[in-house]
DNA sequence: GGCCTTTCAGACAGTCACTTTCTCCAGCGA
DNA sequence: TCGCTGGAGAAAGTGACTGTCTGAAAGGCC
């Protein structure tokens, strides 16, 4: 049982999304102002701010996901197979309804699939720089869970959970720059793949890998 | 020879990232203002912007390497071993003297070495933020590169760029925490060799590689 | 070397993201 | 039911950044 302070904040934080995105779509990012976005959402730009800390955060935050315990996301994240586990984890992400809509159709009041936001990931400067800012958070979050396989070093394991965050990203805008017409998942799959060697036991019987 | 005017902007782009810098280490980013620098340079706060865009800018830019032309990037740069050629770079980045004091001996004229910005990366937010868009820019570049030798698919050369840059900024930052006293190229050679199997041939006979 | 064009530094005003502080109400525990 | 407190709102301020304009110096042309 949620105290009801909670509650409003987490509703009051997906009217703010959904208004900040109606006004986006509808006039650009950099043409929209806080007050604006605090007045279509009725709350005062203060808090706005209390809650995204910047305007992109408007667009970054991922609710589900950056309130995540540490606990859950270990649950999630299998360090010895972490791009199995990122797959996983796109694909329940993805399943609820088909993006359809990549860059056409972009009616006021249009999809209301979490991939709505991706968009300014890549269209908007300062919301990209954002994303990267919330990758690079996320790395240093996955890497200590990686190092505590004592496969690697500390090093070694920075290096490769920023590889994974900025590869998954990569990935993504592949996904983004083709007009989102196949699953993400695809893209992270088949984009991904030669890191995989990162965990490949060294075997000779690994078949071809490499050709798209 | 170049013009005049070239020489008056890298020679004020030089004063200005030194003057910054003096300013910084003396009262920290946040509290000193973008006029003040301008004041210190001798120059209009217009002119710093249209220098270098951001405040972070002054810290992130890298006089030589920004201005590196795609021909100069791609010679440096053997897409069959960009570890290896990063490495090199590195090393002959870090020649000219050792960088000693990391967090140690703050002192107003500290040392003048390309690595006394590299602290404020890591110290401060929002510079950390605009490397991590620098990197992001930096993968975008060496992508094309790697995807030219036909090794990979374009998704999968977009994510290798990625996990190289931000896999060398991970190194970067093991140095920094670890108050920079061996050499970074050190840190670069062993948090990256987990991405060296990439490239790896299937062979039977690679031996250890993993523990440090 | 003198003229014409172009480019760019400087000045200035304006916008808005973001901060800080204060007040006050309502949720929460006793 | 009664304090206590966390948090929402209001408001003023700061400074990063953006346009626009003007004058002067650089660079090309004869």
């Amino acid at each position: 049982m949620t105290g009801l302070r909670e509650r409003w904040r987490l509703k009051t934080m997906r009217t703010i999304q959904e208004r900040a995105l109606d006004l986006f779509d509808e006039r650009g990012f950099g043409a929209v102002t806080i007050e604006e976005i605090a007045a279509a959402a009725e709350v005062s730009p203060s808090s706005v701010y209390r809650i995204f800390g910047t305007k992109q955060g408007i667009v970054v935050t991922d609710v589900e996901f950056d309130s995540m315990s540490p606990e859950a996301l270990e649950s999630i994240l299998d360090p010895a197979d972490p791009i199995g586990s990122l797959l996983r984890a796109v694909r329940s992400y993805e399943s609820p309804d088909a993006p359809s809509s990549g860059t056409a159709g972009d009616g006021p009041q249009a999809n209301r699939s979490p991939w709505r936001r991706v968009r300014y990931f890549f269209a908007e400067p300062s919301v990209r720089m954002a994303v990267c800012a919330t990758l690079d958070r996320a790395g240093e979050r996955i890497a200590p869970l990686i190092a505590a396989t004592g496969q690697m070093s500390a090093a070694q394991a920075r290096v490769v959970a920023k590889a994974l965050a900025f590869g998954y990203f990569a990935a993504l805008e592949q996904w983004y720059l083709d007009g989102g017409e196949r699953p993400i998942a695809d893209y992270v799959e088949e984009g991904m793949r030669p890191l995989r060697r990162i965990w490949a036991t060294p075997q000779p019987s690994s078949g071809a890998d490499h050709p798209a």
